[in-house]
DNA sequence: CTCGTTTTTTATTCTCGATGAGAATCCGAG
DNA sequence: CTCGGATTCTCATCGAGAATAAAAAACGAG
């Protein structure tokens, strides 16, 4: 089952180091660059030992992406929710933002490693996460309706269009940055300062 | 240049087609998903054929990168070679969006190959092109260098950030764009428009 | 101690890069 | 045109390492 039991505690810990170990792998070596050897070693397992939490590598990979999916999506509804709500549309993508940029460099492998890998996957595989990857884009562009609807959006913007491209200012960030060199907080800055200027009407 | 007669013209095409089924392979599977089967079968020709003209899978790989990138940014500085060159800074830098843009989405895998596998290259490769990527980055660097100068850019904005905030937009629209659902101008047409508006004063 | 769950050990199969021994093809000299 | 050498490529196969299967061992609750 997908959805284990509510409950955890046993060792359905370990299935879960080895989620995060494949999330882990995943993220630096893409794909098909994922070999269960690797994960076992960060998840502290023996390689075979994989196969009795997954019945494949595929399902195990899949599974990951699941949850990073999952996670992108709700950290930024997350930190929506805690914004108020009647906040100018404009703010609320700002908060966004932040969030989104916060999840994928600092927060979460999993959030990284889908949002890098699944451009990656094969066919089969990324049809399966088809919806995942749609509610987590429909969150977005529910803020850039808004914001249009507010008369903050540049009129000769296409929406989903600009909205795509601002999305891919975001996750490209984890291809560069390197928090050696850069402060998080920075990158934000230049982010939010480029999506409320590039938008505004 | 790595090898290359000056002339063609012989079976050095085939040669070439290698290197372009390289790119092909390259772009849609990364680096760790390139089989040199697969590469074959793009090129036309015996899998073990490839060992004629390069000594391993890494020197294909590299190779190929290696024109990608010198292609990426060839495109572009042609492209503002034809501009005139009084024009204001944040004109050419638009200029030079569109033609990136351009040949990322539709003229060259070898680009669009180079610029989105970099990333997922084991180190000692990457250091072997760490040049011509500083190259790359620079002929941007330039122009954002000079649309500060002539005080077009936001002074809130950290130029070296918010430049790779741009490219990411630029680079992440191979993973999305579908030519069958949206116009290639729409999406330049977008890009420009945040850029313009985003790095403004 | 015993049974069921979890993990390791051992073994099998498969994929893929690499190579070496030639076969096909091309090309210029006679 | 044809012979012979150089160029270009194919076939068969190896060996490493990966995925998986099967079986055995360790563990833990009752």
């Amino acid at each position: 089952m997908v959805t284990g039991p509510a409950h955890d505690s046993k060792s359905a810990r370990t299935r879960r180091r080895v989620v995060d170990a494949a999330a882990h792998v995943l993220l630096r070596r893409g794909y098909a660059g994922t070999r269960l050897s690797d994960v076992a070693e960060v998840a502290q397992v023996q390689a075979p030992a994989i196969y009795y939490y997954f019945s494949s590598r595929e399902d195990l990979i899949d599974e990951a992406v699941a949850v990073g999916l999952d996670r992108a999506r709700s950290l930024v509804t997350d930190a929506l929710a805690e914004a108020p709500a009647d906040a100018p549309a404009i703010d609320r993508l700002a908060i966004a933002v932040a969030a989104h940029l916060r999840t994928l460099l600092t927060h979460s492998d999993h959030a990284a490693a889908a949002v890098r890998t699944v451009p990656q996957l094969p066919e089969a595989m990324r049809e399966r996460h088809r919806q995942a990857q749609r509610d987590y884009v429909d969150v977005w562009r529910a803020l850039v309706t808004q914001v249009r609807e507010e008369g903050d959006l540049d009129p000769a913007l296409d929406p989903g269009t600009a909205l795509m491209v601002v999305l891919g200012a975001l996750n490209w960030t984890a291809e560069w940055w390197d928090p050696a060199r850069g402060s998080l907080e920075g990158v934000i800055d230049a982010a939010q300062r480029l999506v409320r200027q590039g938008l505004a009407a």
